[in-house]
DNA sequence: TTCACTTATATTGTATACAATATTATGTAC
DNA sequence: GTACATAATATTGTATACAATATAAGTGAA
């Protein structure tokens, strides 16, 4: 049996598309998710279409309102603000267990993700490296091997590419490489306090990237998943 | 109008219903959430019992198993650790925060669900106690106005009051309402330090009056809602 | 009895049908 | 033309029907 054919699960391709959609910000903030065209994209039934719109409702990357429908999350500058914050608590926790608990092929798993996502800068695909940033970030708190982290990270993380794609138009986030690089040699020799100093430093440079005076253009359904027209 | 009439809204009633019964520790740990029977139970069709269920299972309460059903979550005594730790992180930032922002209504409605609490202790219902000390940590984070900290921390008092629920058999937190009132005096005072050394000592507490080595009750669901038999 | 195997039942997974609500379009008065 | 009311449409909310899977019951052989 082949180990890389993973048996297709309908609910978790539903979801899983439209969370790349909204993260490889195909799908820009406050657009509206309209089921039926959904469920022609992705060809299942609007019951796993609605399931996958409420998970996502739940990791608050898409809001829903009551009878009017779903739209990708926007949030406000003030949301954005309360979502870093969280994020630099969560994240400073995280960095101090991964330098206790990080192994070799931990290195080895988080240095490979730094290199994809190089790799997407490299071909000015700003939209994949935003989108590997944020899994090399979700799994340090693997690493770091607490459950709540994780799971509140996810949302987190997600929610920061958000607002990046909002708010942060220059690519003030070039930097992240060696910003993830030195965090990663932190980690592997289990400085919490400089790990620690590191993260902190990254979270704020995220922020600093930002300008929450202006707000985002909204783009169609459609068009996103142009690709998935057969 | 009447201000105390809340419209009826089916799918927030069935997921209040069942997570009260968990809470209330009418359903314990490693029950089995038959579906029909919730149908019947609540009078609702086997949708919204299953939205019901997703939302339970999104924030840790219930755990769903493909072609298997849902269950009430029974956290093993490593995620037990990790649900406490997670908690101390976050809780000691929202103290912070909630020092630098509580108002005199913040201080007198936290300060009326100390009561509440109390009463229930003094009824012998510990149970109720329980959900309403949670209810005080929640509404703590609601006051420190963090979004994400309040969403993070639904979970994981619930998963906490799982964890009391299964490993914590002596009446140990019977102390939880001087904690509390203490904690409030410290918010009310904005004085974050001791705020935050009183919350690591209040979450310390609860860590302490469990016994991880033993393992918990199953009750049915029948039993559990009784009292909706009409 | 006990184990394996087959069949029947129960339970969950998904799609569809219908109901309720919101949105848009149309028409009419001013 | 604008504003408002009304009708037509579109969209979401909920219940039910059917399919797929798992569990339980039954049957026979060792």
């Amino acid at each position: 049996m082949s180990l890389s054919l993973a048996k297709q699960d309908a609910p978790m391709d539903a979801y899983r598309q439209l969370f790349d959609g909204i993260l490889s910000q195909r799908l820009a903030p406050g657009t509206k998710l309209n089921e039926v065209e959904l469920t022609l994209l992705f060809n299942v039934s609007r019951t796993l279409i609605r399931q996958a719109l409420q998970r996502l409702q739940l990791e608050q990357v898409v809001e829903i309102h009551k009878n009017r429908g779903a739209f990708v999350a926007a949030p406000t500058p003030d949301l954005a603000e309360q979502i870093l914050l969280a994020r630099h608590t969560i994240e400073l926790a995280v960095v101090r267990l991964a330098c206790q608990r990080c192994k070799l092929a931990d290195v080895q798993q988080l240095q490979h993700m730094i290199d994809l996502e190089q790799s997407a800068i490299d071909q000015g695909d700003m939209a994949t490296a935003l989108r590997r940033s944020g899994e090399f970030h979700l799994q340090l708190a693997i690493v770091a091997g607490n459950q709540p982290f994780v799971h509140a990270l996810r949302g987190l993380i997600s929610q920061t590419s958000l607002i990046i794609t909002m708010y942060n138009h220059g690519g003030g986030n070039a930097c992240a490489r060696d910003e993830h690089s030195h965090l990663l040699e932190a980690v592997r020799l289990g400085d919490e306090a400089q790990g620690q100093t590191l993260m902190a430093h990254h979270l704020g440079h995220i922020a600093e990237g930002c300008d929450f005076t202006q707000s985002p253009q909204v783009a169609n359904l459609k068009g996103a998943f142009a690709h998935l027209s057969s």
